[in-house]
DNA sequence: TTCTTCATCGTACACTGTACTAAGTTAAAG
DNA sequence: CTTTAACTTAGTACAGTGTACGATGAAGAA
């Protein structure tokens, strides 16, 4: 389903975790062979190649070369695992310097960040992030992604609506295009050959007079993208209405607060 | 992970189910027990009270009497049952009569039928739409749902291109709902518990000089909504933005179009 | 009545996360 | 130096998953 990801572990240990901040005195019993990032490490490789279905506690301590509880010394659980990984790629995520850009070219930088992210990592689109890793990867992306909205005229709260409404579009259609390559390996079947199979067969059954319109658009839309839907296209399309979106409210404000110059 | 519907199955065979097309001639063997509707509702209602997780084919069969093999003579596998069970939850969607209103108004219908459904049916929002049941509810979703943005100057591909941008909004944001309730019924902790632990605890771990506009920025939007995310809050404020921007793209068409009357 | 077709369903397989336990290793305490 | 306590490493086990296979018996067709 969606995602395991509950971290019913203590909050206390998991943001230690996420910190590195671990006493790191000597410990008593023998050494340890590894450490967390190399769990992780593995871990995040394995999902990049194979999927996050592929990421089992067994497969990852294959990897590493020990057995599969070894790593229950080096995390608590495999919620707290997904964590560290997600924390771990937002913290090397490029992040390019846009001050001095006007905001929608920073807007536009900030989600191509992203979109550079999940295209990287596939799986980092289709885990909840509801409850987000409170990690340093995701605070540093944070400040740097509301630096692209500061100086707008929004308040607190609007700059962290504005920010949400982006990322989760560009989630959306992350999770949409790492849908299409999951459905490629896993079916053996292509979008396109799956369109091409199915749209004839639709046309068959489905009485052009009773929906007019779905015929019509349907049959339009599926010949523009040779498939049921195309997320390449929904990305670019979507982020232009997502910002003419923005735009009206961010326009708002500014002339409210007496502002002159719009396009900053 | 996000959604083991693959349907690799026969393409025709599927669609002869979702259309219930069968021969239904005089069969051979003994009388069949039970029908493809019996299977979709059970399988329907425990989704709706235990989330999909519980939709296994052993419990679906328990819940109506039978073997779990048994099922098998209705359903080719598991993903079609998931196809049955999106279209048949499609069909049922009451569709208002949204003719002779202002496009904004039709629109804002449309999202709250969706979100209406995804209330109703969370688990409706986490499987993919990426290859979707091309049954009847969905055909008939998409042809109500075509006909609130008919007549705006938009040509067939753009028709398709807004209403997809609309309809994966609500799909977001429904499936962040979906994730709150999954981790309150999961974890034992709420989504407002959760915050309250850690919020202070990142505070003592988090360094407010190099994260100025995140601490700022974060503080507020958790202190307004009581925790990291919060989902109806998010609906409400992208709706009008994901509105707005598509009035941009509406008005630019309707004044090529030379149409006087742009609220309409 | 015999033959053929089909619904039903028990068993089995290769998986999952992780609780429990046993064994072995190391540093600190006496 | 010896003892002890803490700690790492794993093997096994458990309750699950979707579904392939095959046995059993029921029912229409010949």
């Amino acid at each position: 389903m969606a995602s395991e990801r509950s971290s019913a572990g203590d909050p206390a240990r998991t943001l230690n975790l996420l910190w590195r901040s671990s006493a790191a005195v000597s410990r008593r019993g023998p050494h340890r062979g590894l450490d967390v990032d190399a769990v992780v490490a593995a871990a995040t490789d394995l999902a990049d190649r194979e999927g996050l279905e592929a990421v089992t506690m067994r497969r990852v301590a294959q990897a590493l070369g020990v057995g599969a509880m070894t790593l229950y010394t080096y995390i608590p659980s495999k919620a707290e695992l997904l964590d560290l990984m997600l924390d771990s790629a937002y913290t090397r995520m490029s992040r390019a310097n846009i001050a001095g850009q006007p905001w929608r070219q920073r807007l536009i930088a900030i989600a191509d960040e992203n979109r550079v992210l999940f295209d990287a990592h596939p799986w980092a689109a289709t885990v909840s992030t509801l409850r987000p890793p409170l990690g340093p990867g995701l605070i540093g992306k944070y400040e740097h992604e509301l630096s692209a909205l500061e100086g707008l005229g929004l308040d607190d709260v609007e700059m962290d609506d504005c920010l949400t409404h982006l990322l989760s579009f560009v989630q959306v259609s992350a999770r949409a295009l790492a849908d299409v390559r999951a459905a490629r390996t896993a079916s053996a079947m292509d979008d396109e050959q799956w369109w091409a199979a199915n749209a004839p067969l639709l046309a068959r059954v489905l009485d052009e007079r009773a929906y007019p319109l779905a015929t019509r658009v349907g049959t339009a839309a599926g010949a523009a993208h040779r498939s049921a839907h195309d997320p390449d296209h929904a990305y670019r399309f979507g982020l232009h209405r997502v910002l003419d979106g923005l735009a009206v409210l961010i326009d708002r404000r500014r002339v409210a607060a007496g502002t002159q110059d719009r396009r900053k």
